[in-house]
DNA sequence: CGATCCCGCCATTCT
DNA sequence: AGAATGGCGGGATCG
């Protein structure tokens, strides 16, 4: 009765239901009409945001998107994973996993690069041409939807999972093998840092 | 017993 | 400094 998944399908169907596409909603309402604390509801905000349904317009206060774009967004991502050669080349060589033919050795895990961003303000968004929005006021830069912190966030982390299974043969992954795709190498540097 | 998952402490990153 | 975010360890639960 806890799940983070029934929580979610809650969230869901409040959000559609009292709020509406386009229209606001606070985080802390939320979590008030869920019965929950805010750290869940920020577990579940992360990942809506990374598909799009979601957009963050300023401290406390999301918009609903709706799920007209998750198709899109979908498509973006898998368009951006079947870009990344390295992130192809580990699935089709061999390796450990659902081992398939074979012909060189173990592979490193590629670093999918997602988010490659230099400022902030992301999400998949980036494709080609400078399309819609002709710059204007509250630039990409620090616009309302501030993002200072979506790297190496729960976020980007979802896109990459589901970039990952939007290319997967059969559209099937195990975790071992997300896993060692999406986790960065430790280091005795980042070993050592560890906390405490 | 190993695999999963939830709780919530507390480090980070804003205002 | 206080508030907003969210990483992550550890205990609870599942199969």
């Amino acid at each position: 009765m806890k799940s983070l998944s029934l929580l979610c399908k809650k969230f869901l169907g409040i959000v559609e239901s009292s709020v509406g596409t386009g229209n606001e909603f606070s985080l802390d309402t939320m979590a008030l009409k869920l019965g929950t604390n805010r750290r869940r509801i920020y577990d579940i905000i992360n990942v809506l945001e990374a598909v799009e349904m979601i957009v963050k317009q300023s401290k406390n206060q999301y918009s609903w998107k709706g799920r007209g774009e998750l198709l899109h967004t979908l498509a973006k991502l898998k368009a951006m994973a079947a870009d990344d050669a390295d992130l192809l080349h580990w699935f089709t060589g061999t390796n450990s996993g659902t081992g398939s033919g074979g012909d060189k050795e173990n592979l490193v895990p590629p670093t999918v690069s997602v988010a490659r961003q230099q400022g902030q303000s992301s999400s998949v968004m980036d494709e080609s041409s400078q399309d819609s929005i002709p710059d204007d006021a509250v630039s990409c830069d620090d616009g309302p939807a501030r993002g200072g912190r979506w790297d190496k966030s729960l976020g980007v982390l979802c896109q990459k999972f589901l970039m990952l299974f939007l290319i997967a043969p059969k559209h099937e992954l195990t975790l071992d093998k997300a896993g060692s795709i999406l986790m960065p190498m430790k280091t005795l540097q980042s070993v050592a840092l560890k906390r405490r």
